[in-house]
DNA sequence: CCTTAATACATAATTTTCTTAGGTATAAAT
DNA sequence: ATTTATACCTAAGAAAATTATGTATTAAGG
C-alpha cells in the first residue's frame, strides 16, 4: 500500500487549511473522509491528505469559527459535515490570495516564468 | 523592527532548500548573510530568511554533499562562501521541478487558472 | 572617543505542523 | 466469515521553522 508518486511532504505543509477551506467553498458541505478522497481524485493521487493531519485541522478551523458542523447518521455511522461560515469564507479568501501571491513570487525567484512556459 | 508585510511562515516552510540551491545556481558562490539580503531584495521584503533557519540548512546541504565551502577572511571576520556541487545541481533541478509541478497542481486545485489570470 | 548599526557566523529552546501508528466501530463485498 | 471500505479519533514522534541568544569584527554617527 501507499506506493505512489506524490510530493515530498515538506511542500504540502502549510497548505492544508487553504485546501480544505477552498474545497468547502467549491463543493458546499463535505465530511472529512470525503475531503481526503476528493483531494486524491482532483490531484491524481499526488496529494494525499492523511487523517492524522486532517481531523485536527478541521477541529481547529471549527474552534476558530471558520467552520460549523452538522452531524448526520447513516444508519448507525456518524458523518460530520463541515460548512464554511462567513468568517471562514473571509479566511479562505485571505489564504488563497496569499498563496497565489506567494506562488507568483516563487515563480519569479526560481525563474520559472521566463525559462519555461510562455510558448 | 520586523514590521513588514510578509507571507505567513507556514507557506515558506519547505521551500528554503529550493530557494538556496537555486540562488547558488544563478549567482555562483554566496555566503549566508548575502543570501538573506538577496532573497529580501528579490522579493521586496516579502520573504525574509531568518539566520536561525538558514545556517542549519546550509550545514545540512553541505553534509549531504550538495554544497562545498570556501572560507574567506575579510580582515579578521570569517565569511563562508557556499558553492553548488554537481550533485547539488541535480538536487536543485529535482527540487525546482517538483515545486513547479506542485504549484501547477495547487493552481488547479484552487481554481486560480480559470478564475483569474489569462487576460 | 564612544556607542550604535551593520556585518557575519552560530546554537538552543520552543512552537508548529505534519507523519506514523494506533484505536473504535459500522457496512459492504468476497 | 473475513476482508475491505467507510468514518471517526488521538497520541507519540519527527521535521522544519521561529524566537531568543551568543560571539565577534567593522563601519558610521554623534
Amino acid at each position: 500500500m501507499y506506493i505512489c508518486i506524490m510530493y515530498s511532504s515538506e511542500l504540502i505543509k502549510g497548505t492544508l487549511k487553504t485546501i480544505v477551506l477552498n474545497l468547502l467553498k467549491d463543493h458546499g458541505k463535505m465530511y472529512g473522509y470525503e475531503i481526503t478522497l476528493k483531494v486524491k481524485e482532483l490531484t491524481n493521487d499526488k496529494i494525499q491528505i492523511t487523517e492524522g493531519a486532517l481531523y485536527p485541522t478541521l477541529h481547529a478551523l471549527e474552534e476558530r469559527g471558520d467552520l460549523t458542523v452538522e452531524k448526520v447518521y447513516i444508519g448507525k455511522r456518524v458523518r460530520k459535515y463541515y460548512l464554511l461560515t462567513n468568517q471562514g469564507m473571509e479566511t479562505r479568501n485571505e489564504r488563497v490570495n496569499e498563496l497565489a501571491d506567494f506562488m507568483k513570487t516563487m515563480r519569479f525567484l526560481l525563474d520559472l516564468d521566463v525559462a519555461k512556459g510562455h510558448a
